[in-house]
DNA sequence: GAGACGTGGCC
DNA sequence: TGGCCAAGTCT
């Protein structure tokens, strides 16, 4: 990193003219009109793996919802996952509640106000622990996220692979050993100057405030950095959904408490390779042996991070008759068991399932 | 270290 | 369309 005999120079040049340009020209978020670590925590998990744009109307409602740590670990598991319907990645959902409850009994209701102790709680690692220490708690930590890997790759004109872990620490040493007393300014300045100059593609080079330092800009290798290794495709999976139709409600199952889509409400679904809807029926009729033939409805594709699944949709009636909504229900191998595992629910009255998008998406073709 | 873990936007 | 990317963490 920065071997030239100017080396002061640049870092000086970093420093005053990201701070000045953050100063002058930030966006204007919701979470930046306050100090209160709580609600900061909460935009720092939202903003992991997700842009800004995206995370803003959830960001608002879940405070509305839970405007302390007291009101989040009061509520129920469901109720957060709820929240979270949409935004992805829910294990964030499930231990933002955890780490609420943590702080409630073991923390005396008062969230940790340093790095070390952020990062024991659950969800909170150490860019989420920096970002939160530095900016609610004025430490003097550094907050090293993709962005950052990006901005200084850039400003050094270095080669490393960002996704690799060395080179995460050598950043995070070089941002530390740089770092001003405004370190909660710095970080974010680092992080919003990747977010609207220094993206990935296209870097606005001419307006950037810091360009006359920057290494790569000198070297005209910005279109050759950051390096980082290609990721692998995702795995296509042949699914059948099952469509179960009794007396005008719908059965929703539970998914598992851990893995894909961990707690959220699914339809009935498997992974197949016959492709005629045999394999959906017969798992349904573990649990309604009295099932009609599957008619196929439609069929519909989602795209996770690394799974794609080809959905075939089959819908099956039941007899005339009631149906009790069975106790359990599996998924193949899940081991932890929730409350409620199964339920019959007319459409209009779904609104409190939290349903993901592989299958909220779905409902228009029923 | 590598893989699991969502979703929406962009070209 | 398909691939890549986005304020990461956990196992």
């Amino acid at each position: 990193m920065l071997t030239t005999e100017n080396k002061t120079q640049l870092i000086t040049l970093l420093q005053i003219e990201l701070l000045t340009w953050f100063e002058g020209s930030k966006r204007d978020l919701p979470f930046r009109r306050t100090k209160n670590p709580y609600a900061i925590w909460i935009s720092e998990i939202m903003a992991q793996q997700t842009q800004i744009d995206t995370l803003i109307p959830y960001y608002t409602h879940f405070i509305e919802l839970f405007p302390d740590v007291a009101a989040l670990a009061l509520a129920t598991e469901d109720q957060v996952i709820k929240a979270w319907e949409g935004l992805g990645y829910y294990s964030r959902a499930r231990n933002l509640h955890k780490a609420a409850k943590i702080i409630m009994s073991d923390y005396d209701g008062c969230m940790p106000d340093t790095f070390s102790g952020l990062i024991k709680l659950p969800g909170i690692g150490p860019y989420t622990g920096g970002a939160i220490a530095s900016i609610a708690f004025n430490e003097k930590v550094s907050a090293v996220d993709g962005n950052v890997l990006r901005v200084i790759c850039r400003y050094c004109n270095s080669f490393m692979d960002i996704g690799e872990a060395k080179t995460k620490k050598i950043v995070t040493q070089w941002v530390e050993a740089i770092l001003p007393e405004a370190a909660g300014n710095f970080n974010e300045g680092l992080m919003e100057l990747g977010a609207v100059i220094c993206t990935p593609q296209s870097p606005k080079c001419l307006v950037c405030p810091v360009r006359l330092g920057c290494q790569s800009f000198a070297c005209g290798t910005t279109g050759e950095l950051p390096v980082k290794k290609k990721k692998q495709k995702q795995v296509r999976k042949e699914m059948e959904v099952g469509i179960l139709k009794h007396q005008g409600e719908l059965f929703f199952v539970r998914r598992p408490s851990s893995g894909l889509l961990a707690g959220m409400w699914s339809f009935p679904i498997v992974e197949t390779t016959t492709d005629t809807g045999v394999d959906i029926k017969r798992k349904l009729e573990e649990y309604f042996p009295e099932l009609s033939d599957p008619v196929f409805i439609g069929e519909s594709r989602h795209v996770f991070s690394h799974i794609i699944w080809e959905m075939k949709l089959y819908q099956f009636e039941l007899p005339s008759g009631v149906f009790e909504s069975p106790e359990s229900y599996t998924f193949g191998k899940d081991k932890e068991t929730l409350p409620i595992r199964t339920q019959f629910k007319s459409l209009d009255a779904i609104d409190d399932l939290a349903l993901p998008v592989a299958f909220s998406k779905l409902l228009i073709l029923l």
